[in-house]
RNA sequence: GGAGGGUUGGCCGAGCGGUUGAAGGCGGCGGUCUUGAAAACCGCAGACGGGGCAACCUGUCCGGGGGUUCGAAUCCCUCACCCUCCGCCA
């Protein structure tokens, strides 16, 4: 299986992929991509001679079957065979060997950072590249929405702990008719947009998990069930393996896929004031959008999407910024991402609501996807795409936000014109 | 959970361990013919690597992985998935 890029381009661009891995403060990475080179080099070398070895053991079975089919005495031929195909067997051994430590060094390198992600080391050098609405002027103490959750028993913090375990709230009632308000009113807006809606499994097998980047390595971000199954962390994962080893017909491009799905994360080593109500839990609902585009439309189409994420939080009237994160910042499969934050009045901290990444071929390679005119049917030369995915939004983080920012002194809280039609209130109390 | 049957190219479908260097059909592409098209006929056609400036040479791939053999789509082991019947079940 291909890591990121293919072998090639990391043989032939080294001092840069090195770079890149090093702008994305991944040492470790820079060590298997030592290795990686080292491991092809002797793989290359080896394989001329398995080729040669190979080549005569093909030619003369062939010779053994055409004189036994004269008649003719082959055992010589055979004998002599035997210890040709013993050799042959060795080097195959040690190119299997060989292709195992290629194949696993591979996906230990990331993908690399695009030319306009700005250097950085650490999340403070992520830059805020726009900032949408004003903060409310509230004239009294806006609560956390903790409070107003509770209070109003929309969300059972205490049930979900009994049920489950802390990160696992429960939405009642109102809070969960919110729930369901925002998943229509998302999903609406985006099958507006073009994206097509998939319901996909919550589970995942390994190959899944293994193509979009979760695996190897990021096992502590997962839950991992029985039978080999990984509950996905985000819907980006089954949808995205949905055209795992296809070859796309390039016409059909670009592809945009919307879902809704909850996602499950297990956060590891979160505390304090991160997980406090809503900010950080293991299950959250979540709506997706996945695209698979051309390579020259990646960044038009992450533009695109982004815009998509922004323009529902200005509907719900939402104020937020968008961050573009540094290279420090990015993860193992993002060559350039955004984050959009909201603004949490009650806490007064921005909450990411929303991540959009591109991940050009990154991902593509791992999944064996690829693209020609007429698809797997068609002809001409398989052509690489990109794969792009982001939140609009995460529903959590935006529950909270959206209580937060409309809430009034008598405890009810204004609903967002936008999201009126979905729950047929102008205030909830 | 039990028993049985399957997995071959874009699709369907053959395939005694040795011209499978994957039959045949459909679909695709190019051509002949035609005012144009259809039909008919002829021809071309996979994926992914290695070497080479190139022409070109070469390897691997018949669900995945191992094995037997001079030689494996074909035999053995193992895993995954699909189908049929039984059981259970929203």
């Amino acid at each position: 299986m291909a890591g990121m890029l293919d072998l090639r381009f990391i043989r032939e661009n080294q001092a840069a992929v090195r770079r890149a891995i090093q702008a994305k403060q991944m040492p470790e990475a820079v060590l298997a991509l030592d290795r990686l080179l080292l491991v092809d080099e002797e793989y290359r070398i080896l394989k001329r001679d398995l080729e040669e070895g190979q080549a005569q053991r093909n030619a003369n079975a062939r010779l053994v079957g055409q004189l036994k089919r004269e008649g003719r005495d082959a055992a010589e031929l055979m004998s002599a065979m035997s210890a040709l195909s013993d050799e042959v067997k060795r080097l195959e051994d040690r190119e299997r060997s060989l292709q195992t430590q290629l194949d696993a060094l591979s996906l230990e390198i990331p993908n690399l950072p695009h030319e306009s992600v700005p250097y950085g080391v650490t999340e403070h050098d992520n830059v805020v590249f726009k900032e949408w609405g004003v903060k409310r002027d509230f004239g009294f103490a806006p609560a956390p929405h903790w409070d107003i959750l509770t209070s109003h028993g929309w969300v059972d913090f205490d049930a979900g702990v009994k049920v489950a375990g802390a990160g696992f709230p429960v939405f009642k009632g109102t809070g969960s008719r919110l729930v369901r308000a925002l998943r229509n009113y998302f999903l609406d807006r985006l099958d507006a947009a073009g994206y097509s809606e998939i319901v996909p499994p919550l589970m995942v097998n390994a190959a899944s998990a293994t193509a979009t980047g979760q695996l190897p390595d990021k096992e502590g971000q997962m839950y991992e069930v029985t039978d080999g199954f990984f509950l996905i962390p985000t819907s980006e994962v089954p949808v995205t393996n949905v055209h795992r080893d296809e070859i796309l017909d390039q016409a059909a491009l670009p592809i945009k896929y919307t879902a809704f799905t909850p996602c499950f994360r297990r956060e590891a080593g979160s505390h304090g004031k991160d997980v406090r109500g809503l900010n950080r839990v293991h299950q959250f609902d979540k709506v997706e959008m996945v695209q698979f585009v051309a390579p020259e439309e990646s960044y038009a189409a992450l533009e695109e999407m982004t815009r998509h994420s922004e323009a529902l939080l200005e509907e719900l009237g939402l104020p937020y910024r968008r961050l573009l994160m540094c290279t420090g910042d990015l993860g193992f499969t993002q060559a350039k991402k955004y984050d959009l934050e909201v603004w949490s009045p009650g806490q007064e901290r921005w909450l990411e609501v929303s991540s959009i990444s591109n991940m050009e071929a990154f991902q593509a390679n791992r999944l064996r996807t690829r693209a020609r005119p007429g698809g797997a049917a068609g002809k001409g030369k398989t052509e690489v795409v990109h794969t792009l995915n982001g939140s609009a939004l995460a529903f959590p983080r935006t529950i909270a936000a959206l209580v937060e920012t409309y809430q009034e002194q008598d405890g009810s809280v204004t609903v967002p014109t936008a999201l009126r039609p979905y729950l047929g209130a102008d205030s909830l109390r």
